[in-house]
This record gives C-alpha cells, sequence and structure tokens, in this order.
RNA sequence: UGACCCAUGGUGUAAUUGGCAACACAUCUGAUUUUGGUUCAGACAUUCUAGGUUCGAGUCCUAGUGGGUCAACCA
C-alpha cells in the first residue's frame, strides 16, 4: 500500500503533524452500525481508516455505533467483527461500543442542559418538524426552548427514569433555528425508546442520537481524525458545536466520497429486499455486494484492499468500472489459483489409434506462473471428454481449434486430428473420432506437427462430475438507483446464476481444499462451495478468464 | 429559490503545491504463448466555460455552467 503521492486526508494529517497536534499521535476509527452485513463500501471505509492510521504509527479502534437499539443486533456484531478480520485488518484493543460510553453521554446531556445549551420539548414529532422549517425557510423557536433550566433537568431525569411515553418529549441542543443548515437548527439529541437493548438491556430507555454520540465517542476514545463519508459533511459544524460546548478532546471530522461501483448496490435496505424476496439466495450469496458474499465468492481479500488502494479518495462523486475489480481479482488470482482441467459442456472424443482399455498418467502443472507449485498426474485414455465450443464441422478462419482435418493440441498430452463425427436426430454432435500422434507428446514431441491450438479435456472413465455455478453481475445497468422513475429491481438480471450440472473435472478436483483458488483452464477462476457435498462437489465461478477470441467474435456479429 | 461540497482521457486517481498533464483499468494494433489465459510493445486529453493575475495556470482570483448533498425522535 506503498504511494508517493498523499491523498487530501494525508495531506491534512502531515500538516497536523508538523505542526505538533496531539503529540504527534494519530488514532482513527471504524464505526458500523450493527444492523446488518458489511458491503464493499464499508471495505472502502475499513481501508481507508486502518490505512491511514498505519501510515502514520496510528492505531485503530472499531466502535459500534448502536444508539439505536430497534434496529441492532449481537448477530450483526459477529459477522462484522469476522468481516473486518478477513479483509486483514486488527483493531486496537477489543471492540468498543457507543452504548458503553451511555452514562457519560447522559452526563454530557445534564452539562448541557445545566448551561442552558439544551432543553426537553414536549413538543409532538409533527410539531417539531413543522418548527424545524425547510432548507429555505428559517424555522421557528420551540415554546418550550426557554423552559427554566431546573425544569428541563427535571423532566430529562424522569425521562430516564422511564416516566414517560415514547415520543413525549425530546432533548434538544439549543443552537440556531434560522441555521441555513438544517442540522444546527436545535438538533434533537436525545429521545424515549422502551426498547431493550442488545449490549445494555433493559437499563436505558432513552437513547442518544447520532450526532449527541458519534462525536463524543470520538472524543473520549481521543480520537484524532474521525474519517467518515461526505453525507456527514453537514454534520461537521455540530460536530464543533458540541465538542466546543462540552470542552472535551477535540476530534476532527474529515469527509471522503465513499466509493461507488457499477452493476453494484450498497444500500442495506435494497440489499435487505433482494435477500428477503429470494432475488439472492442470502447475505453471503457470491453475486451481493457484501463482503461475506464476496468471499464466498472466491475474492480474494487482497485483492479487495488492493482495489480499495487503487481507486484512490477523493471528495468528488464516482462510479467505478467493474472491470478495474474483476482485473484486480484475475490479476491475484492467476499468481495463485492451481490450474485444473474441467469440461463444462461435454462431447465425446474417440482417439481410434489409441488401444482400448488402456490408460497413462500424464503430468499436469499446477500452476505455469509459480513452479514451486508442482504437478499433479492426469488420466489419459481412449475416451474423453472436450468442450463442444472446441468443435467445429464447418469453422470460420483462424478457429485454432479441433475440426475434421484439423491438428489440436490436446493440453498436457498429444496431438489430435479429427476425421469424423456423430450428431444426434437433432443433428448436435455427440462424437468426435479422431487419431493421435504418439511421438507428439507433451514435453517430448518429435512428431514436428505445428498445431495452433491447445484445448483442455477429461479423461471420460476417470472423471467425476461437478456442479458449476457461474455468475454474473446482478443488475443490468451500471448504476440501478440512478433512476428516478425506475426501481432498481428493474434492472435484475435474471441470468446473474445460471447453474450447470453438466460439467465433467478431472479426479483430481475432489482433493482440493475449501478454500483454495482455482483456474479451470481456458475457462475461469472458481472456488469449491459450502454447498458442496461428498456425492456433488459444488464450484462457484469467480470470474472468468479473459476471453479475446469471443470479444472479437461478439465484435464483429455486431 | 438558501447553504454546503465537487468538476483533469471512456472510468478512477496523480501532477514534487505556479514549471514538459502521469499511473491503472477499459478500448484498438501488433508480438510471444502447449490456457485465444499470462507476458511484452505501441496508439488513445484543447484539464467544464469565459475573463483575470503571472515570464509561465490543471493548480491562484472573479463570474458562469454542470453534478451532488441537506428538512428521520435513522446512522
Amino acid at each position: 500500500m506503498e504511494r508517493e503521492n498523499r491523498n487530501f486526508i494525508e495531506e491534512i494529517i502531515e500538516k497536523d503533524l508538523d505542526e505538533g497536534k496531539h503529540g504527534g499521535r494519530i488514532h482513527t476509527r471504524f464505526p458500523p452500525e450493527p444492523n446488518g452485513y458489511l458491503h464493499i463500501g464499508h471495505a472502502k471505509a475499513i481501508f481507508i481508516n486502518f490505512e491511514t492510521a498505519k501510515k502514520y504509527g496510528g492505531k485503530t479502534n472499531l466502535r459500534f455505533d448502536d444508539t439505536n437499539p430497534i434496529t441492532e443486533d449481537t448477530e450483526y456484531v459477529e459477522s462484522i467483527k469476522n468481516d473486518i478480520r478477513w479483509l486483514g485488518y486488527k483493531w486496537e484493543g477489543e471492540a468498543l461500543f457507543a452504548s458503553d460510553y451511555f452514562e457519560q453521554l447522559y452526563d454530557y446531556a445534564e452539562e448541557l442542559i445545566s448551561k442552558s445549551l439544551a432543553y426537553v420539548d414536549s413538543s409532538s414529532p409533527e410539531e417539531i418538524a413543522e418548527m424545524k422549517g425547510t432548507p429555505t425557510r428559517p424555522g421557528t423557536n420551540s415554546p418550550f426552548r426557554e423552559r427554566p433550566v431546573e425544569e428541563s433537568l427535571d423532566l430529562f431525569r424522569r425521562m430516564r427514569a422511564g416516566e414517560f411515553e415514547d415520543g413525549s418529549m425530546v432533548l434538544r441542543a439549543k443552537v440556531d433555528m434560522s441555521s441555513n443548515n438544517m442540522l444546527m437548527r436545535d438538533p434533537v439529541i436525545y429521545r424515549i425508546k422502551h426498547a431493550s437493548h442488545h449490549n445494555t438491556g433493559d437499563k436505558w430507555c432513552i437513547y442518544p442520537m447520532y450526532d449527541f454520540a458519534h462525536g463524543q465517542s470520538d472524543s473520549i476514545e481521543g480520537i484524532t481524525h474521525s474519517l467518515c463519508s461526505l453525507e456527514f459533511i453537514h454534520h461537521r459544524p455540530l460536530y464543533n458545536w458540541l465538542i466546543e460546548k462540552l470542552e472535551i478532546f477535540p476530534s476532527r471530522q474529515i469527509e471522503f466520497a465513499r466509493m461507488n461501483v457499477a452493476y453494484m448496490i450498497t444500500s442495506k435496505r435494497r440489499l435487505l429486499k433482494l435477500v428477503e424476496e429470494n432475488y439472492v439466495n442470502g447475505w453471503d450469496d457470491p453475486r451481493m455486494s457484501t463482503l461475506s458474499g464476496m468471499r464466498r465468492r472466491g475474492f480474494l481479500s487482497k485483492s479487495i484492499r488492493r482495489f480499495c488502494d487503487v481507486t484512490g479518495v477523493a471528495k468528488r462523486d464516482n462510479l467505478i468500472e467493474m472491470e478495474l475489480l474483476e482485473s484486480i481479482v484475475r490479476d491475484d488470482l492467476n499468481a495463485v489459483a492451481t490450474r485444473v482441467m474441467v469440461v463444462t459442456d461435454p462431447i465425446k472424443l474417440i482417439i481410434s489409434n489409441y488401444p482400448e482399455g488402456h490408460s497413462e498418467n500424464l503430468t499436469s502443472v499446477n500452476n505455469p506462473e509459480d513452479e514451486s507449485a508442482g504437478t499433479h498426474d492426469m488420466s489419459f485414455s481412449r475416451e474423453l471428454w472436450i468442450e463442444r465450443g472446441d468443435f467445429m464441422i464447418d469453422p470460420p478462419k483462424k478457429y485454432f481449434r479441433l475440426a475434421p482435418e484439423k491438428h489440436v493440441r490436446l493440453k498436457g498430452a498429444y496431438i489430435v486430428k479429427a476425421e469424423s463425427y456423430k450428431t444426434d436426430e437433432e443433428g448436435n454432435i455427440t462424437e468426435v473420432h479422431c487419431v493421435y500422434a504418439p511421438d507428439s507428446k507433451s514435453g517430448e514431441d518429435i512428431s514436428g506437427i505445428k498445431v495452433k491450438g491447445t484445448i483442455h479435456w477429461v479423461d471420460a472413465r476417470s472423471s467425476v462430475a461437478v456442479e458449476l455455478r457461474n455468475y454474473d453481475r446482478l443488475f443490468t445497468d451500471p448504476n440501478p438507483l440512478g433512476h428516478e422513475d425506475k426501481d432498481f429491481i428493474e434492472f435484475y438480471n435474471k441470468e446473474s446464476l445460471i447453474v450447470n450440472d453438466g460439467a465433467k473435472a478431472e479426479k483430481y478436483l475432489l482433493t482440493v481444499g475449501d478454500t483454495e483458488p482455482l483456474q479451470f483452464m481456458r475457462k475461469g477462476y472458481y472456488i469449491k462451495d459450502k454447498d458442496s457435498s461428498p456425492g456433488c462437489p459444488v464450484f462457484n465461478l469467480t470470474i472468468g478468464l479473459r476471453d479475446s477470441w469471443a470479444k472479437k467474435n461478439k465484435a464483429k456479429s455486431q
């Protein structure tokens, strides 16, 4: 993650460092709300917070922003921790919770009331909304704004004691109802919620709002740089106002543009809809933008980190092409994936001059990019499976695969020449008959035959059936949320999952580990799925290999 | 009819802070290849517009244009 250039956050930090601020200490935090699963957008926030701190010898806290008991749950706490660990980051000490500070926050609130900087408002939610005004029209003061300090204090204590119903009153900061910034118009900072909290149980029936919890938690933890996304920019004046009035540690909020990736969505609500309405099979469906989904898809955490790095940090809106992510995923996988042969749409190849009943073991290189990855054996005999697409009766020019009277190399084995074929009633090819050159064995070829193409194959007798789950982008539009007149679900890609249960794999595939990256040669990168059973191994397509032949043909046909 | 943020190839970020617009991805050419993969070489920009300051502006100033954000007892 080394870079010569500094992003704007690093520039700010280096300036602070130069000025000797906080004694050169750098401390960031990642503050998820435990109400959903982490997605690619969170990965960026995690990356920025952890990497920035690391770069300057600082620390990063994990703090759950758990101030709304209605939506939050411990289940999410565990999955979030797990995802952060998977991404390769270690937070400082134990995981922290805003709810750990409820007592302190309550004291801060009383302090504000005592300073006549907060008041209990007995207006209804509707009345408060009405008095708020609009962005172009100033708000009006609440009739309770000048309520005596003692009265507010008494009411606030009784709020805590549970004397009042939800919604009957709130605590508001006394800022400025005529501010251009809506958040400064006497924001609600405490509300009554008779609800059980995942951490504090029934101890509290009043809970602080985000604006009265987040900045204060930063301050309590001594966070020096509180890095968040652009939509919080309007909160900054309030963030600073509270720090100033409370006279607490001055954490500094800095906002960056969150990362948007084409064909992916990062809205918790909409991700939930995909799950609940069965457009996908759970939060960890390999098509999901969740970290658990991408992990199951076979993305390496390293690739996600690299992606976050390469896409940079700035303040302008962005929509990053998915090709960049795919390119990085391929690049990382290319270096480590074990090569195996799997025929996805098999037809029989019969070698007429190969002795019946005979078979031999050939050597297959595990990874041409990494000699230390070794080799494995492959069985070869008279009857093989090859791809339907690798044989054509009447091939176009520059078709380097098998065709009548044409030669092709069987990867890691011999050169064969097609002679005839058989079809079914519908004209589909069922068998191809060929002859092989016994002196063309891979590595010791003295046949002198020149071939243009090499195809993959699998020994018919020893092959095993496997299920392939081939994934494509979840949406047909790069920005499914960017259409005011259309619901994002209209762009759901019905072909985002195509199950292939007719593939034939070399036997070696059964011996690979559950998390071992694989390359099905000439096809794509795959990873074993948790749905595998001993009788039916299942593999997820992580990403297909680049296919310039297919691309060229597609371009031609258009 | 407000306030705030933003504007550099198709996309995303750079530009040693005022000094030859760079990198990656994408696209197109070509070479290599026992994966049509990988690898290698090459091509691809009037820095939103108009003024201004300056020997010199992507960078500073002014005005405009365009995009985004803000009215939850959500975070």
